[in-house]
DNA sequence: GTAGGTTGCGTGCATATGCACGTATTTCGC
DNA sequence: GCGAAATACGTGCATATGCACGCAACCTAC
């Protein structure tokens, strides 16, 4: 071990193979670095919770076509949807069919979803320079086909 | 805007602008979807937990080497490295530098990675298989560029 | 040598994610 | 009608994610 005054050692994956290139750890990596840049750029909401903002409207939907419009687990839906009704942005309203949540924003809601809407699309007009103009369509493309290949294979709900 | 009769309109997004197209909210959809084929062929290991493994080796290495490694939080690594801890695949060693925390997989560690490899490359193939072999090269070149593009703007930590 | 900045780390808080399981309602087959 | 299948939903559990804050050990300048 050569010797070293204060530090780290950044060399030596230690001893084993090297990671192979996985894509799931690759679009998980830049999931989060994506998240991240918008939220920096979104103050007082995350990027989950306007995603969410913005596919709800002032029609009282119920939280299963919520969920399939979002491509997203049902109970997590739920759990992401409590912060928004705390904080007075999302109603519930009954329907006929006593099983569904029927949610919907509130004018508040709206009001929020508005003014993020403004830092979503500079922090989307600033991801988009930071890419390059040109690289973030085939980079939607690619995701885009990405899903469209990979089915969901709907366990029970959703 | 047409004041419509009320009964007209049997689908209508709810009362306002559809989503625009969000770069964030695609990755992490594909993520999601992404994580969940891996994690339905790798059974009794989160694909998080695997990719943790994969970095680590028999050579202790200090934490924040890691997070910088998996361009993860420092933070979250603490966490995600709890259940591997639990459960005996891995174990921290003291170091010259009492600040740092060591860790390394133990032998049982290895044995739970090399099953686990096996399981990754079947569930890699078969991405590749379904998302077309030629197509996860430009998949994966597209994503790099954008992790090379953005930067991580690393705050304190890590 | 010691004060003060730096570095590595843990915890509390808040959200994100999805599976297994259980419950309530509705619809369907007969 | 009525019992079974289908549908919509919530909760418990386990992990994933990162920020703010605070602590301890280390290093550097003086």
């Amino acid at each position: 071990m050569p010797r070293r005054a204060a530090g780290l050692r950044r060399e030596a994956p230690a001893a084993s193979v090297p990671p192979l290139p996985c894509t799931g750890a690759t679009i998980r990596r830049l999931a989060r670095r994506i998240t991240s840049f918008y939220e920096s750029r979104m103050p007082g909401l995350r990027l989950g919770q306007y995603s969410l903002l913005a596919h709800l409207g002032t029609e009282p939907q119920p939280l299963c076509a919520l969920s399939r419009r979002l491509e997203m687990d049902r109970t997590t839906l739920t759990r992401n949807l409590k912060p928004l009704l705390a904080a007075g942005w999302v109603r519930e309203t009954a329907g006929a069919d006593a099983r569904l949540r029927l949610v919907a924003l509130t004018p508040a809601g709206r009001r929020v979803r508005e003014r993020a809407r403004t830092h979503w699309k500079t922090a989307q007009a600033e991801l988009e320079e930071t890419l390059g103009r040109d690289f973030v369509p085939v980079l939607h493309a690619h995701l885009d086909a990405a899903l469209a290949r990979l089915k969901p294979a709907l366990p029970d709900d959703n």
